[in-house]
DNA sequence: CCGCATGTGTACGCCTCGTCCACATCTGTG
DNA sequence: CACAGATGTGGACGAGGCGTACACATGCGG
């Protein structure tokens, strides 16, 4: 009897659906994880046809990937303050407190985790997340290498994967917790094995 | 008409069935991968009734780990020479040897991203696989430590994250391949992070 | 030699996937 | 301003995996 005003066929504008769908995928991944993230529940959550998501997005984990940037505020910003030391004890300890801080370790893992059978992911996952996160903390390196601050013969490269790395390792086969300690000890020993033969600055 | 000799139905020794769900399951993983590995395929292949697979494994993921346990004949052990470096050495090129050259490093990775969503196997991956050979490298450090060949401030634990970390940074998260040359730097800045103030052996 | 524990075949309801259709509505072009 | 085409919607479908249940056959232990 009652005419609902908007009957919800029809051609919507596609900003709108799209964010409403990044919107819905967002908020599902925060709260059911992964495995609770499927294309059906998205299209219901956000009243989009499961059709047009599986137009836009070739995969399950690259829509997740999308609802997960639509959900937290990535600022992606790596400080160069003259001393890469600082700059990496910063971003290091910035990047374990967010993994461990928040849910986002908790999907980031899981993303990843996704991605290791779902090449769609994989490569949205390289190209959005990990590769641009990879060339800041490289580019600042090699600005340090400039500056004598870092041993020229030293990969910067292998260095991103000492630390973020480690972390990630914790994250993803948890036999221990990622803790202040670890972290602090983990960028003690790397540095340690990266300065130039006398330490530019004294540890301990 | 013509009458099978085993109809297939009854009890069947428990070993007999195991062996070949086990046999079953490692074959399906090692060439059709995570994806395309599900308790249905496991039961069909192996001639075993899905519900004993239920029975006696508790996820997908704890079947798969069992039958890449028993496809690969896994040593585990770790050298000790008396030599930490060099130990260290030989294991981490092993392990990425293992990694890229075989279809392990596939299923390992798979595996673990399986266990970001699945406690089951992430408590059965950290049981059997990670932690012991996690301890196998620790008490080889702690021991190097007594020799004086490693800074008695290290935490091993933390040097096993930086070395397999890496490692399974580059494996899990594929920006860069891991090569020879990875293994090497990586190895490289490491010890010189760890070793005592005067290395005992000069690297270059 | 017999009873019972245990695995087997089979079937079921539920869910997700990925695709398809007919239709409603927005958008832009003349 | 009107109309035609582009685009999203609802609804439905078959395939396939999940997890469970039941009745039956058979090996094993007493």
């Amino acid at each position: 009897m009652a005419v609902p005003v908007r009957r919800g066929r029809g051609r919507r504008p596609a900003e709108e659906v799209r964010a409403e769908v990044l919107a819905a995928a967002g908020a599902l991944l925060l709260d059911a994880g992964m495995a609770g993230f499927t294309f059906e529940r998205v299209a219901a959550l956000s009243g989009a046809s499961k059709m047009t998501l599986y137009k836009w997005w070739p995969s399950k984990g690259a829509l997740a990937l999308d609802g997960y940037f639509a959900a937290v505020e990535q600022t992606l910003t790596f400080p160069d303050t003259g001393d890469i030391e600082a700059d990496l004890r910063t971003q290091v300890h910035a990047f374990a407190g967010l993994m461990t801080g928040t849910s986002a370790g908790r999907v980031v893992a899981e993303l990843i985790g996704q991605s290791q059978t779902d090449p769609d992911l994989a490569a949205a996952f390289r190209e959005r997340y990990s590769a641009p996160r990879r060339a800041l903390a490289v580019t600042a390196m090699v600005r340090a290498q400039g500056r004598g601050q870092l041993r020229a013969d030293v990969d910067p490269e292998i260095v991103v994967d000492q630390l973020w790395g480690a972390c990630y390792h914790r994250l993803l086969i948890p036999d221990l917790p990622v803790t202040t300690a670890f972290v602090d000890g983990l960028l003690r020993n790397v540095l340690r094995g990266i300065a130039p033969r006398e330490p530019v600055t004294a540890d301990r």
